[in-house]
DNA sequence: AGCTATTGTATCGTTCGGCTATACATAGGT
DNA sequence: ACCTATGTATAGCCGAACGATACAATAGCT
């Protein structure tokens, strides 16, 4: 129970959690690993050197934009999705669609009986 | 149509997808290759240089056994699940679908309605 | 006979993302 | 005083997927 997913089955998702868990309200970092951890039921506990870079390479591609908050004492750096972003996601999200179904089509018979 | 899907996606699927082809009979690199790229109506189409060194990893680490098969003129290197093989490809399967089902939850609603 | 595409296996070096380890700082509880 | 949780960040390692390249036998075409 609660044991993670194997690290390489993340890689090239990440960036579509972390683009559907901005989608409905920004998050700082460390908001958007708790969020992802509960969402996940404790299978995706990313640690901050894979955030924090991730978040940084989606800024660069201008897929979220940031800002600082220093007002409420501790220093949080806010991100958003911009409009290049949601369509990022939609599409990101389409394309993870059919991979899931063509994934399915093959080893569903391997799969335990549900 | 016919676009691939992005290497990063397919990355920590395709032990799983070469597995699942393997499994009804024994094939060689060439035909594993072929069935994939049907299987998946030419999404996943897999380089020599992707797929060798997979199936010596797979070898490695005894989840597939391989012999040449000579008679036939052309050359050709048969390769057939393990026990251990398919004990890993029910138990990755299994993981997968959990997997799946996460990011359903997670990007069920930025995905264009079915 | 010569040419080309397909079949078939293999390795080298590059690229890139996720990870561990490390660093630093504030807040709250005991 | 100490420890945990909160909060952001970087450096360096590791390993898988890839493009390029190599080599060889076969099939089909003209």
């Amino acid at each position: 129970m609660a044991e993670k997913f194997e690290s390489d089955l993340l890689r090239g998702s990440l960036d579509l959690m972390v683009l559907s868990v901005l989608a409905s309200d920004p998050q700082y970092g460390y908001s958007i690993q708790k969020r992802l951890q509960e969402a996940s039921r404790e299978k995706v506990r990313l640690p901050a050197g894979t955030l924090y870079p991730l978040l940084h390479r989606l800024e660069a591609d201008l897929l979220i934009r940031s800002w600082l908050d220093s007002s409420t004492g501790r220093q949080r750096k806010w991100y958003a999705l911009t409009a290049k972003g949601k369509k990022r996601l939609t599409a990101q999200a389409a394309q993870w669609q059919q991979y899931a179904d063509c994934m399915q089509s093959l080893i569903g018979n391997y799969l335990p009986a549900s």
